[in-house]
DNA sequence: ATCGAGAACAGGGCTAACTT
DNA sequence: AAGTTAGCCCTGTTCTCGAT
């Protein structure tokens, strides 16, 4: 504001022209001082509007003119004096209004802020009484049906009038359970969790990319993980502990590629094999795989069909519409023999192409987040609903962009089942590459940028066999360091614990069955365990940073936060193009940030330790630098 | 509005050149 | 001789822009 004063006042003071050229030859018009003048100190802002107001008074004694010429401009300068005053004091009141008006409106706002922080905090305390309140009321439900079921346990009577009766939802009928309930007490839902990821190469040597890909099949805790681009070649195979790899390598490379493309495969976990014969039925064409599995104890069938089709205008000669031409073929095949299920990256953006033919199909529509349209995506549409399949992404669970990178974003890789198994679904998400590194604690060198795409598929079996053991049951870890002193002594138990024994004698002398009385105290101590030890929280794939990344620190933490905000912002964001385009901009800049800083500070780190090293090397105990390495 | 070509970018692997 | 690295190439993806 006084600067601006300033102006206005110099602007005036040159309406006397002979101030100006008296005055050029001391002062320039920034009132600096000239070469050759007396140096003095600067004046303030302050101090400067006082010597202008001075300075034009000055000049009005200078003039020598005729008695006309100055009497005009005699009144010329008095004029101007009094505007220069007028201004002046006009410049005083604005500023003091202008502080007035600040100070007034910053308390309103404050008063303001303060009742509605008030009155939020008021709302929210009320909710969170009420979430506790009813959660109380939960928690004394069950403590009462808990005692309840307790007393009749140890009262050692069922009450007969009211069975226990347990409900399994979505259990397919059989007419023979009418007469015995055996059968659908043999009745086995099995749970699979099949996932699909477009790795985009998956180097056979060791490196930190490979060791990263191992922990997001680790983290993604699949029964069977799907692999596109797997960039294997000839016969080449991978190997990770715990998983069996069956791969389809893309045999016809480029003549001057360097390394493999394209490429499928899947990753199976390997005590599936113990309950599943798995065979490859079908690697005929490039970029499909098909996957039988046959349970050995069940008559559960299905097959797992993974596709990768490259983009229309992929380098490589592809022919999109033989591509789905001969996989409709496969598909018409292998639906004999059980349920079906394909899944892939199709580099199809289907837009709001409908996967089905509306009026005729009853399938649910499907969310659309990606509503973008391409060649590919107009074939995949087609061939769904010429197959009756439908897509699970916007069908179930968690939506989300399949590919996210600097480029951009988009929905390309799909999971995708027969129209009445729709219901075997029990739930479908994508993982966003950000949130997996989150998960997984590992900060690869280059970020994928597919993301993985898992789903819960429920298979409703009939058993064969008492050995049946499909799904890996998850191991409950209970908290051992304090064991009450009571534990198998307390009086509801005693009794327990003699009948146990009376059982362990007679399986011992009796039958001279180890086995069963051994089975006998196992159950027993399974039991009051159960009852008396709190399970300790398993956190899975939580570990430090430090394992990984041990110059992992706050500043790199907080840029790595900062990106995967903006990240998301930029995902939910439907708005202008403009406004979203800034969006794109700023997580761009984000996430470079974070590449470079993550690069400068696995440099620093590494030529720390190579001084550290060296330092213990040159030192006198050789001990320490052997145990360092 | 649509389509297609090309640009831009990123990941990954190989290799020649360079360093130790 | 062994290890390291910059540069090149291939591949895949989205985006932009001009032609229709």
């Amino acid at each position: 504001m006084q600067v601006s004063d300033v102006n206005k006042i110099n602007m005036i003071s040159q309406v006397n022209p002979t101030h100006d050229q008296l005055d050029y030859t001391t002062s320039n018009s920034d009132g600096n001082t000239q070469p050759g003048t007396s140096r003095k100190r600067q004046n303030s802002e302050k101090d400067d509007i006082e010597n202008k107001k001075l300075k034009v008074t000055e000049q009005l004694q200078i003039p020598v003119m005729g008695e006309s010429e100055k009497f005009s401009f005699s009144a010329i300068q008095n004029l101007a004096t009094n505007i220069t005053v007028s201004f002046n004091m006009l410049s005083d009141r604005m500023i003091q209004m202008e502080s007035s008006i600040e100070a007034k409106i910053s308390a309103k706002i404050e008063s303001a802020l303060e009742t509605k922080v008030k009155e939020e905090v008021g709302k929210f305390k009320k909710d969170i009484q009420q979430d506790f309140d009813r959660i109380n009321e939960k928690i004394d439900n069950v403590q009462k049906s808990y005692d309840d079921l307790a007393k009749n346990k140890d009262n050692g009577t069922i009450n007969s009038s009211r069975a226990a009766n347990i409900v399994i939802k979505n259990l397919e009928y059989d007419a023979r359970e009418k007469d015995d309930n055996q059968i659908t007490v043999h009745k086995v839902q099995a749970l699979f969790r099949d996932g699909v990821w477009n790795c985009r190469g998956w180097s056979t040597r060791r490196n930190d990319n490979s060791t990263f890909r191992k922990l997001v099949l680790e983290h993604s805790n699949c029964d069977i993980l799907a692999i596109c681009e797997s960039f294997l070649r000839e016969e080449e195979q991978l190997c990770v502990p715990g998983y069996k790899w069956l791969g389809h390598n893309r045999t016809n490379l480029h003549r001057n590629a360097v390394r493999g493309s394209g490429g499928v495969g899947a990753f199976i976990r390997s005590e599936l094999f113990n309950s599943f014969d798995i065979e490859i039925i079908d690697k005929s064409v490039e970029g499909i795989l098909w996957i039988y599995f046959n349970c050995k104890y069940s008559d559960l069938t299905f097959s797992l069909g993974i596709c990768y089709l490259p983009p229309s205008i992929s380098t490589r000669l592809n022919d999109q519409e033989k591509f789905f031409e001969n996989l409709l073929h496969q598909v018409y095949c292998n639906q004999l023999k059980g349920n079906t299920i394909i899944c892939g990256d199709f580099n199809a953006r289907c837009g709001f192409n409908t996967d089905y033919i509306e009026g005729i199909d009853d399938v649910i529509p499907r969310s659309v987040i990606d509503s973008i349209e391409n060649h590919n995506g107009d074939l995949f549409s087609d061939f769904l609903s010429d197959v009756n399949f439908a897509m699970l992404n916007g069908r179930l669970g968690v939506n989300d962009y399949t590919y996210i990178s600097p480029a951009g974003k988009s929905v390309v890789d799909y999971f995708c089942v027969p129209y009445e198994q729709l219901n075997r679904i029990l739930d479908f998400k994508v993982l966003r590459m950000s949130d997996v590194i989150d998960s997984v604690n590992y900060h690869p060198e280059s970020i994928p940028d597919h993301s993985i795409l898992l789903c819960d598929i429920k298979c409703v079996m009939k058993q064969n066999s008492e050995n049946y053991d499909c799904k890996v049951s998850k191991r409950i870890k209970r908290n051992t360091k304090n064991v009450p002193n009571d534990f198998l002594t307390d009086e509801s138990v005693q009794q327990m614990v003699r009948d146990t024994i009376t059982k362990i004698e007679n399986f011992i002398h009796v039958d001279q069955d180890i086995q069963s009385a051994y089975n006998e105290f196992q159950e027993l101590v399974q039991r009051e365990m159960s009852n008396r030890l709190p399970v300790v929280k398993q956190i899975q794939n939580k570990r430090s940073k430090s394992f990984y990344k041990p110059y992992w620190n706050e500043t790199l933490q907080k840029q790595w936060n900062t990106a995967c905000e903006y990240e998301k912002q930029w995902l939910k964001f439907h708005g202008s193009p403009q406004r979203k385009k800034l969006m794109k901009d700023r997580y761009c800049y984000e996430r470079k940030t974070f590449d470079k800083l993550n690069r400068k500070f696995k440099r620093k780190f590494n030529i720390q330790k190579e001084r550290d090293l060296q330092e213990q090397l040159n030192s006198n105990c050789k001990r320490d630098f052997w145990r360092s390495i």
